[in-house]
DNA sequence: TATTTACCTACTATATTGGTAGGTATATTT
DNA sequence: AAATATACCTACCAATATAGTAGGTAAATA
């Protein structure tokens, strides 16, 4: 079995995360960043790389320099800084872009990895940033009361 | 990115859809079924090795040989079919058993995945093989009517 | 006995993951 | 101007998974 979200996004989730609460508009150093979070920093280095390139992050070189949120951190969800940093995110390779199966028009088992795909996505889009931060408790909107009713979407 | 299933649950569960349209009690060379589906024989046999060893299909020995499915076609799930094959399904390695993060009791993103692998797990043992069948058309479960309204959830 | 089938073991090529190593460019401070 | 702190860039690597292939063995039937 493969893992649909790797280190890279994983990683990603949880410098972005913590560059939210942090909260602040200075530049912080990606050594501090990946000291707290316990991540190698030579391989945060090529993640972040990623999520400048896609505009999540400013970058200043240079002391006092580091990352901040290129936005206010209620903008973000977990399904955009997912895919900056994973690519395109398709349960099977059915599903990937660029390649049409010869079998898509009688395959009957598509169906399945559509739907399944389409609820990622819209599960994965739904969850703010700030719904995992720490003050988001509170929030009804926050993760930990959604987890404590399993019955009720996210979202819509 | 990697992909959640592989090729050895997609194969798996056309080969039991194919089971399953046959409709039989007899049973059926993995050849025929190989070439219906148009999956490399030898390939195939892996895969039906893990179905057998699970108990979701018989297998005959000799000539009049091949596979049949051990129970009615109503009661496999595609949950069940690809967790036999492609194994425990999680979307990320945190939730993997036998690994036990050491920052699970801080990490904020913990409840995203685990709430992620329940919707995943939730939605793929809610539809039937039989959902997948060309009769299933007129069934108002049918995958193609709930596809059709993407707001209704599948099963519950 | 011949044939048909499942079953078993080994091998392989390719890609991805999760990094490490070492250096360069840029900005700030002294 | 020099030292320092930071981001940025390129190359490499070991381990693992994927998607098979190849070649044989065992069992059941005709």
């Amino acid at each position: 079995m493969g893992f649909m979200v790797s280190t890279k996004g994983r990683y990603a989730l949880r410098v972005m995360l913590d560059l939210a609460e942090g909260g602040g508009e200075e530049y912080v150093p990606l050594k501090d960043i990946s000291d707290r979070q316990e991540i190698p920093h030579k391989y945060m280095e090529a993640i972040m790389s990623r999520l400048t390139k896609e505009g999540l992050v400013d970058a200043a070189h240079g002391k006092g320099g580091g990352y901040r949120l290129s936005r206010p951190a209620e903008t973000y969800t977990v399904g955009e800084i997912l895919t900056a940093t994973e690519g395109d995110m398709v349960p099977v390779a059915c599903l990937e872009g660029g390649f049409d199966c010869p079998r898509a028009d009688v395959c009957k088992t598509l169906p399945v990895w559509r739907r399944l795909d389409k609820m990622i996505g819209d599960y994965l889009d739904s969850v703010r940033l700030v719904d995992l931060m720490d003050d988001a408790e509170r929030d009804p909107r926050s993760l930990g009361r959604i987890l404590a009713e399993p019955s009720q979407r996210p979202s819509s």
